[in-house]
RNA sequence: GCCCCCAUCGUCUAGAGGCCUAGGACAACAGCCUUUCACGCUGCCAACAGGGAUUCGAAUUCCCUUGGGGGUACCA
């Protein structure tokens, strides 16, 4: 019987998640799933500066959107708990009073201008960064001194000065890092709260993470991070770092790149389900076919030998693509269900609600096709529910059209239309596909007007359908106004 | 600057020495379908960064160059 498999997400609340968060959420989730492990959700708010305020209930919102659930940490509980960092700050600082009474760490007492002199004269004389271990080796009457002044220090690690680490990583193999590069990392800072990398080390071990999977850009600190394991007398977990989420511009996926946010695009009106099969193929696929792909297959599947190296650019086109794939997936009553609060939300103020429900049922299925996200449906169905159209008479004379022919065409349509009893596509089309023959033009030089006359676009569903939806009170009226406008030109 | 990493079509990727005249998808383009717009379908454009080495044989292994990314905080 193996170890059971244990991952977790640790965001900070720093505001709303990001989508290459999220992305490392999900790997970290279908890693836990596919092993019939466990997935944490852990708050690490060790930064009071960066704290934002409502953002541990916008993570687990997020969170569940995307029925990406958890079996530990806020909300839920578990045996580990607390799950939020600044509720567990007794065991870091116990953690850095041992590692301070072994010496693997130490009190640091230099001032921030001191550093940033350093740094600067580092980076100018071109010589390796880092601390430079100036308060490493004080002596007792040095730090009573120290102590004396009045200075709140800073704990360090002590890191080996020779020798080399070796990170077994389970995506990048191994990676070697010399030993004297590696900075003698603050752990405790000056307010009392630990740095992420002690409270990190801290948890992973007591929540018992066998895997951390976290962002490629933790590498560089991984080193650090095994000699801390080491010098609490903690096992090494496993370690898998994933390659990151680049924009556009090939930097960092960030607020320059548009919606960065996954709330974002969950406003935009994209789905849950498009958002987590994108992302799972941002780094990771199944084979060399597979674009389409259900959470289940997702789980079934998902390993991290197949994650790749190499940094992903957010491709919105394809994001695009992919909504519109699962939209039209989804069943009829789904899709009106999802596209509701967006035409609540979206639709001119003018128009009243709450939405006839039924209304809305009959233009889902004309809208569907044409739509890409649920946000589309508001601009895109909004001539539906309006009350009066903005015709701008350009858009009758389409080719080969003459604003005459398009009055007749239209004139010669309200009579007939006048006299239909009912009011359906066939109807309709019985009617209307004659009547253009009988003038003397061709179909599309009858229905084009007819279609600007009832949805005032030159792209809309399908005429007939429209309107048999629209029903014949409203396409009469319109008729008559277009008629109108036409006149006045 | 210093450390680490990466490198296949514009983009996401398949490819773990011969199956590759490099496959799929998005996008682009050209058609078909059609009352518009879409959807759908068909076709087409398009890549192994460069140079060495190993090998009978390299996109696949090694080295160098170049390019790109990440880190370099009392942020995570």
């Amino acid at each position: 019987m193996t170890q059971q498999i244990r991952t977790r997400f640790a965001p900070s609340p720093t505001g709303f998640l990001h989508v290459g968060s999220i992305r490392t959420a999900l790997f970290a989730w279908l890693f836990a799933r596919h092993n019939g492990g466990v997935f944490v959700l852990r708050i690490e708010d060790t930064d009071a500066t960066r704290k934002v305020e409502g953002a541990v209930e916008a993570i687990q919102e997020d969170l569940r959107w995307l029925n990406l659930d958890w079996d530990e940490g806020p909300a839920v509980g578990g045996k580990f708990g607390p799950y939020i960092q600044s509720e567990r700050l007794g065991n870091y600082k116990a953690a850095a009073e041992k590692l301070l009474a072994q010496g693997a760490a130490y009190k640091c007492y230099c001032s921030q201008e001191r550093l940033e002199n350093m740094r600067e004269f580092q980076n100018k004389n071109k010589l390796p960064s880092g601390y430079d271990r100036c308060c490493r080796d004080l002596t007792e009457d040095e730090r009573a001194q120290k102590e004396k002044e009045g200075i709140t220090p800073v704990v360090r690690l002590k890191t080996a000065l020779q020798g080399q680490t070796v990170i077994h990583d389970l995506i990048w193999g191994d990676v070697v890092f010399q030993n004297n590069l590696v900075e003698d990392l603050v752990l405790l800072k000056s307010d009392g709260y630990p740095t992420y990398h002690l409270a990190n080390i801290v948890d992973d071990h007591d929540m018992e993470i066998t895997h951390v999977i976290r962002a490629e850009e933790w590498m560089s600190s991984t080193p650090c991070h095994i000699m801390l394991y080491n010098a609490m007398g903690y096992a090494v977990p496993q370690f898998a770092h994933l390659p990151m989420l680049l924009g556009s511009d090939r930097s960092k996926l960030g607020k320059r790149h548009g919606s960065t946010s996954i709330r974002q695009f969950r406003e935009q009106g994209y789905l849950p389900e498009t958002m987590i099969n994108f992302l799972a193929l941002l780094g990771w696929s199944l084979d060399d076919k597979t674009e389409i792909i259900s959470r289940e297959d997702l789980i079934k599947h998902f390993s991290l030998e197949r994650v790749s190296k190499t940094a992903a650019i957010f491709n919105h086109e394809k994001l695009q693509w992919m909504n519109g794939q699962y939209m039209r997936k989804l069943a009829q009553e789904e899709l009106l269900n999802r596209v509701m609060p967006f035409l609540e939300k979206g639709l001119p103020a003018e128009i009243n609600r709450p939405l006839d429900i039924n209304y809305v049922r009959q233009i889902v299925p004309l809208i569907r096709e044409r739509i890409s996200t649920l946000k589309d449906a508001a601009t895109y169905a909004s001539f539906f529910f309006l009350d009066e159209l903005e015709y701008d008479s350009e858009m009758f004379v389409g080719n080969k059209m003459t604003a005459e022919t398009a009055l007749k065409a239209l004139k010669a349509a309200e009579e007939k239309l006048s006299a239909l009893e009912s009011f359906t596509q066939g109807s309709l089309e019985a009617t209307l596909r004659p009547l253009a023959g009988d003038l003397g033009i061709k179909t599309g030089q009858l229905f084009n007007p007819l279609r600007v006359a009832t949805t005032a676009r030159e792209a809309a569903p399908p005429l007939f359908e429209t309107m048999a939806v629209l029903g014949k009170e409203r396409c009469l009226k319109r008729i008559k106004a277009a008629l109108a406008k036409l006149a006045g030109n």
